[in-house]
RNA sequence: CGGGGCAUGGCGCAGUCUGGUAGCGCACCUGGUUUGGGACCAGGGGGUCGCAAGUUCGAAUCUUGCUGCCCCGACCA
């Protein structure tokens, strides 16, 4: 992409509406626009990185078995009267009526929905277990919202359901979702920790959260050091292996790791002083398994091989991609500006053309450009005519994991510089060193990272 | 939902106390000089000061009501 022909409309000093770091960046580098409290428009720069974020959510879910499909942002009233939740539900449930005056709602979450989808498809347990999910819309009339994306009411989320005939084989499937999560985090280059949570009004008897750790995180979260060194399995793992993956989820929650609202005084004592860590985090993804809550009232029934019909043994599973993107933000940001993960940044690297106008600067931007898109980088070119330390501010605000820089005074000798945000070191070497060097670097995201 | 605060051009702000021609920086447009970490000079465009009512010869400024937004707390992907 050449930055002349892309809308990336940045902002040098921060709204004052923006507190913290990642609201403020994500403003600043024209990500997104606020158009009422806690709803927003996705500008193309936070819109690419969100795609990329929902793929990497997308593969883990598929890779564990789930399968996508969508539902509608607006719901009927009458199914949320069958489940008992629309009385439940209280004011953040956004409710309106269409121009007949039925009571319709935009959806906070579908366990209800697909329950209906379920039961009007499946009736034998044949056909379980069954993992549904889709990445829609959520909204929620949250009384407060806040922190720009991060709490929104209108927020994206994946949210997968999980069907089996009973206690044990659901279980089985909220523990690959518990994988599935581990993968997913690691793979967005964060460290998310999977906390035992309180259930909330989704109801059940199991629950997990995951928690990114960052000093701005809503959440207080007490942790056994343990839990930050377990390795994340990698994509080889078996998800049908239930015994394997029931061990993985045995060694994640082993150690204590706790929120605060589920936080347990005498058994944090219990755990030796060096290893407790007591931080903040920032949830970004939720596990529940409600067994037949939902089924059981909305008559989400299969018949099992004795000829019984039992009702369906359910969980849910959400992730909510809006929200990963401020957090990635907030887990890795400096100074300057934001630094992306390797694998959702928006763009490979930023192409820096010191001089536009002077011919042997533009022909070999040109060419690099041309040479790095056939090498299958995603570079973005700034071919503007800004200043030197205006394109520099720009490549660091946005937070390109490498910046190439293209100017007359080392391409004299045949040279360019290369940059990597992260670190900000700097080498200076040939033009094919620099591609190599590049490609080198995207052959080990996709081995590290890669679906 | 309780408490606090803000609203003046795209962004950041001054002006409000003490009523009298709406201002500054950035950004934007034109021309010129520049060009390796946010250039300089000259010229230019853009705001019925959140909305409504009131007080007044006169309201960004005073009064009342409303709306929007932000922050702190209790709740949530």
């Amino acid at each position: 992409m050449k930055l002349s022909q892309y809308f990336l409309p940045v902002l040098k000093e921060a709204p004052r509406e923006a507190e913290i770091a990642s609201h403020q960046l994500m403003l600043r580098a024209g990500m997104v626009r606020q158009q009422s409290a806690g709803i927003y428009s996705w500008l193309p720069l936070g819109l690419n990185v969100m795609r990329k974020v929902e793929q990497v959510v997308r593969e883990e879910q598929n890779r564990a078995g789930a399968i996508e499909v969508l539902m509608p942002t607006i719901q009927s009233a009458d199914l949320w009267r069958e489940s008992g939740r629309y009385d439940d539900y209280g004011r953040e449930m956004l409710r309106i009526q269409d121009r007949h005056e039925r009571d319709m709602l935009f959806g906070p979450t579908n366990e209800e929905m697909i329950t209906d989808i379920f039961r009007a498809y499946v009736k034998s347990y044949k056909n379980l277990p069954l993992n549904l999910y889709h990445i829609q819309w959520k909204f929620r009339d949250e009384v407060r919202p806040r922190f720009g994306v991060m709490r929104g009411r209108e927020f994206l989320m994946k949210d997968a359901y999980s069907f089996d005939i009973d206690e044990a084989s659901s279980r089985a499937a909220y523990y690959r979702m518990f994988v599935s999560y581990l993968r997913t985090f690691d793979r967005l280059g964060v460290k998310a920790v999977p906390m035992r949570a309180d259930t909330g009004p989704i109801g059940g008897d199991l629950s997990h959260e995951f928690l990114i750790l960052a000093d701005t995180g809503e959440s207080e979260v007490f942790c056994h050091a343990d839990t930050m060194k377990l390795p994340v399995p990698d994509r080889t793992v078996d998800y049908g292996d239930d015994a394997l993956i029931a061990g993985i989820v045995d060694d994640w929650t082993r150690a204590y790791a706790r929120t605060d609202e589920m936080h347990d005084e005498a058994l944090w004592s219990a755990v030796p002083e060096g290893d407790r860590v007591n931080a903040r985090g920032i949830e970004v993804g939720h596990i529940f398994h409600f067994g037949t809550k939902y089924s059981q009232p909305m008559g989400a029934t299969v018949t099992g091989p004795d000829g019984k019909e039992t009702p369906v043994f359910m969980g849910s599973y959400g992730i909510g991609p809006s929200r990963v993107v401020a957090a990635l933000i907030e887990a890795g940001h400096d100074d300057d500006g934001i630094i992306w993960p390797d694998s959702v940044a928006p763009f490979d690297v930023g192409l820096i053309n010191l001089r536009v106008g002077d011919q042997a600067t533009d022909a070999a931007c040109a060419a690099l450009y041309e040479q790095m898109a056939n090498a299958g980088l995603d570079p973005l070119y700034d071919d503007t005519d800004n200043r030197a330390g205006g394109k520099f501010a720009l490549a660091d605000l946005i937070g390109l994991p490498w910046q190439l820089i293209v100017g007359p005074r080392g391409l004299a000798n045949g040279e360019v510089e290369i940059k990597k945000r992260a670190s900000g070191e700097r080498e200076t070497l040939s033009m094919e060193a620099a591609i190599n060097r590049l490609v080198a670097w995207r052959e080990q995201v996709k081995e590290r990272f890669g679906g």
